[in-house]
DNA sequence: CGCGGCTTTGATGTTCATCAAGTAAAGTGG
DNA sequence: CCACTTTACTTGATGAACATCAAAGCCGCG
């Protein structure tokens, strides 16, 4: 699936709301000026550990991933992101270097606001800031408590919460393509690519999911959310 | 040993700097207004999960710690966190109520602003803004990354993590008195007390680390930090 | 057509939690 | 202040959960 052109219009923008709701039109402008749109193929680099950060990005249309490399060459997803949330997440103000990289997992499409022009407006606009304000604890409270749960479950519950976090959450729907491999599902969740396939499998026969390829349905939510809870 | 009165001065304070530095006299008064000291003793609950979120609250000595009880009562440990962090973490501005509990882990003062308050100082002055834009994803970043680390490493590597922690970032110093239990530091490095004691123990046999009670010195920086990379 | 990455299942071994049991320390009430 | 109770600490033995290793089928792509 292409990015269609019409999207493209800031207009149509869910963060044209969200977020640059409470802006004047000369503090719009001021963003917009220092705003750039790029888009990302499936697998592509958006930001890369390490690297300086000079902007702030969010994300328009698309899947993106946060990871961390470790010494071994293994990588380590930190969380996903949909629509509607940052793509560099939370240390925009308080770092000059990012500590995880960024990829696309599908087409993706960023839109890029250089920081001078973002602190300016901060500046000048306090609602604004407090929006910001609201955005960042909101994202930072869901990813820490996301690798909480994830940590304190055994690996079916684990799988089960990866389930429902990506039928509620991303997809808000019981059927789903997931556009990322069993590897990096595993990833995500702290296991090994085979235990991975293994539960999910075993969902499988015992039919609370079917699955087919990328295609994942949960036929049986009543069951998963048991396993949730004990698992 | 107690806190001594003398510190109840604000002109004392490392926030008076660090975070109000910015504020007029009148924005300043404002906040003061807001305010009150209050002191806690090892094991009371500061803040319980679930509650409503009415103030902002930062530590001004002690220690306490960020966690959650599961279903079967167990408590699983966030983060712990010294003078100089906030005590609420960062979901105040995007919540209505706690998502964890906060208990002192010895004796402890905290100030409580009422976020009525904090938020008009906030509309008013946008410097002041962006320093709590950069503490906060200070402090959530620093959260994140912790856990991540912990999360992806087994447990001689969480035990050496979580000494060096403790002795570069929470006490700045080679020696320290942990004032938690065993099962806390447990509850920290998600492991169970057993092999908290037990990697413990090893260690203190490897003369990496000397322990007598909650006293613990790192003796050998060095191997520590190998265990860290490699485990 | 064949190579490399993804997927899947089974067998094996390691890591870690659990259980048990005993000592030490720290509260608690008479 | 001492007997008593509870909580913390420690070590060893056992079993469960999980990672690793191995092997084979599958799919997409050059």
């Amino acid at each position: 699936m292409r990015i269609s052109y019409d999207i493209k219009s800031c207009v149509s923008c869910v963060y044209r709301q969200m977020l640059f709701g409470d802006l004047s039109d000369r503090e719009y402008e001021l963003i917009n000026e220092a705003r750039t749109e790029k888009i990302f193929r499936k697998g592509e680099v958006i930001v890369k550990e390490n690297e300086p950060i000079d902007s702030f990005l969010y994300l328009r249309q698309g899947l993106v991933k946060f990871y961390k490399t470790d010494e071994h060459g293994k990588d380590h997803l930190l969380s996903i992101t949909k629509p509607g949330d940052f793509v560099n997440l939370l240390n925009i103000f308080s770092d000059t270097n990012y500590h995880y990289s960024v990829c696309a997992l599908e087409e993706t499409m960023v839109c890029e606001v250089k920081l001078d022009a973002l602190k300016e407006v901060i500046a000048s606009n306090s609602k604004f800031a407090l929006r910001i304000l609201n955005r960042i604890g909101h994202i930072s409270d869901e990813v820490i408590l996301n690798r909480f749960e994830i940590s304190r479950k055994q690996i079916k519950g684990r799988v089960a919460y990866i389930l429902i976090y990506l039928a509620d959450q991303i997809y808000k729907n019981p059927e789903f393509r997931i556009p990322i491999t069993r590897r990096e599902l595993g990833e995500l969740i702290s296991m090994t690519t085979e235990n991975t396939i293994r539960t999910l499998s075993e969902f499988k026969n015992d039919g609370i999911i079917s699955m087919e390829g990328k295609v994942i349905t949960i036929l049986d939510y009543d069951r998963l959310h048991n396993i949730l809870k004990t698992g």
